[in-house]
RNA sequence: GUGGAUGUAGCUUAGUUGGUUAAAGCGCCGGUUUGUGGCACCGGAGACCGUGGGUUCAAGUCCCAUCUUCCACCCCA
């Protein structure tokens, strides 16, 4: 294949047969967030590089090796948001969000963008749905967000999901829980893979998750993040937990959930499912009081959670889910010679003004193959017009599923095509209550 | 970045120890009285066999490189 022919690798289309599975995922995420008074924001796809890097600091391979980064023709550095954190962060802060009513609610969708090697439910192309909440230090904040993604995940039909959530701290009690934590897997150093030896330096938490069973079981004794809380986390986390509890959401406490970066603080959370392969998380989310300071904006905590929209429809998608089937054509409208065209083109025009669906002949084809193609994009009805329709002024709608046909005039022809469609829709409706009982 | 698998019409695949014009099903287009789709039958279009080298009289088939896709590792804001 041509590399014209190609798309570029780690990203994909999404194909007309395809998109009202996105479109029903996007409108579901966006109304149910409406519930909770998140209202959509939406910024652009590229910012300075500063932007993600100062926030993420240039410690790991996040940075070098993993964003999207380019001069443009005006020698500035740019990058492709890997993520929407930040620039919605920076707008709020450049927009006087954060100085206006607290707390503001926003959420979003867009595509982000990472340098990675593509696998299962990962690729360098995706899209997230997210919200964040900024101005609400509250415990009773993390419950509503965290209620608001298990509410999306169940209103897009996501099954055997779970809920684990983790409290890392502030920086104060973090500090004393990493130097801990060094100190234990330090006195383990031998017993250790290799990549987790390096990881003892870099970023020791994450020897916490490796999947090494040496390091697992090494783990499982490590000292624990909730352990080194201060008073204040330590009740702030417990609020939340009774928070949770009160509004019935079931949750573990897994203290191997971490964050690599230094403005996180308190409540993580993340919802997992074994159905996408290695990459388990679904949607991961949690505090970070320390992020908007840091970005210059008066210090404002704040919390959010984002989900892949890929790896959620692979997930419907190995789960089985039966989504909102597309919506197929009203009528097909099919003429038979160049008048019975002119006149089709015109009550396709009324009928699209009415709001129906409504496809004519645009390929010169004749009635039997017209038919054909009716049948194919799934046209509920369909007529045929001749030289008899142009001089009576009346047409047979055909109902494609059942052969029923009745015959209407030009002239209310929305009328009855309407309904037409509310009949067979309520047949089809009894009919599926009948078969389920 | 590391490792394993992979690549033949739009899709799913067949193709013998290298041997002539690379095959099938599905899909697509058309036809089987120019007034009716689904079924059946007939016909047609469509592949530089991922790409570039190499071995050979001869490569879809063997060798090397490279890319893609898939899966896992690293990483995961």
């Amino acid at each position: 294949m041509a590399e014209i022919n190609h798309a570029i690798k780690g990203t994909g289309d999404v194909l007309p047969n395809d998109s009202h599975r996105w479109q029903f995922l996007e409108k579901t995420m966006l109304e149910t967030a409406r519930l909770y008074g998140f209202r959509e924001i939406r910024v652009p796809v590229f910012e300075h590089t500063e932007v993600f890097s100062r926030n993420v600091g240039d410690t790991t391979d996040v940075v070098q090796k993993e964003m999207y980064t380019f001069d443009d023709k005006g020698g500035r550095s740019i990058t492709l948001r890997p993520e929407l954190t930040a620039g919605v962060i920076r707008s709020s802060i450049e927009h006087g969000l954060i100085y206006d009513a607290l707390p503001q609610k926003v959420c979003y969708i867009g595509g982000c963008y990472r340098y990675e090697k593509p696998q299962a439910g990962r690729l360098r192309e995706f899209h997230q749905f997210g919200v964040e909440c900024i101005g609400a230090g509250n415990p009773s904040a993390d419950a509503e967000v965290i209620a608001l993604a298990n509410q999306v995940l169940c209103d897009i039909g996501v099954k055997d999901i779970s809920l684990e959530i983790n409290s890392i701290g502030c920086p104060t009690c973090r500090k004393e829980y990493q130097k801990a934590l060094k100190e234990y897997f330090n006195s383990h150093l031998d017993e250790l893979c290799d990549t987790c030896k390096d990881r003892l330096e870099r970023n020791p938490m994450r020897i916490l998750d490796c999947k090494s069973p040496v390091c697992s079981e090494i783990a499982k004794n490590a000292p624990v993040v909730i352990d080194y809380l201060c008073d204040e986390c330590n009740e702030h986390f417990s609020s939340v937990k009774k928070h949770l509890d009160s509004i019935g959401l079931k949750y573990t406490i897994n203290p191997h959930i971490v964050r690599g970066l230094d403005y996180y603080t308190r409540t993580v959370f993340e919802f997992v499912s074994g159905s996408v392969g290695a990459q388990s998380t679904v949607c991961g989310g949690g505090r970070y009081d320390g992020l908007i300071g840091q970005m210059g904006g008066n210090p404002t905590p704040s919390l959010g959670f984002a989900m892949g929209i890929e790896r959620l429809l692979l997930l419907l998608q190995n789960q089985k889910t039966e989504l909102p089937p597309d919506k197929k054509c009203d009528i097909y409208i099919a003429p038979m010679g160049e008048n019975a065209s002119i006149k089709a083109s015109m009550i396709c025009a009324k009928l699209r003004k009415d709001g129906f669906e409504a496809q004519t002949d645009i390929c010169g084809r004749g009635l039997k193959a017209q038919m054909k193609y009716a049948d194919k994009i799934g046209a509920s009805f369909s007529t045929v017009i001749g030289d008899n329709e142009l001089e009576t002024n009346k047409s047979v709608i055909k109902n494609m599923a059942t052969g029923d046909t009745l015959e209407v005039s030009f002239d209310d022809i929305s009328e009855k095509l309407f309904s037409l469609i509310n009949e067979s829709a309520l047949e089809s409706l009894t009919d599926s209550i009948y078969k389920n009982g």
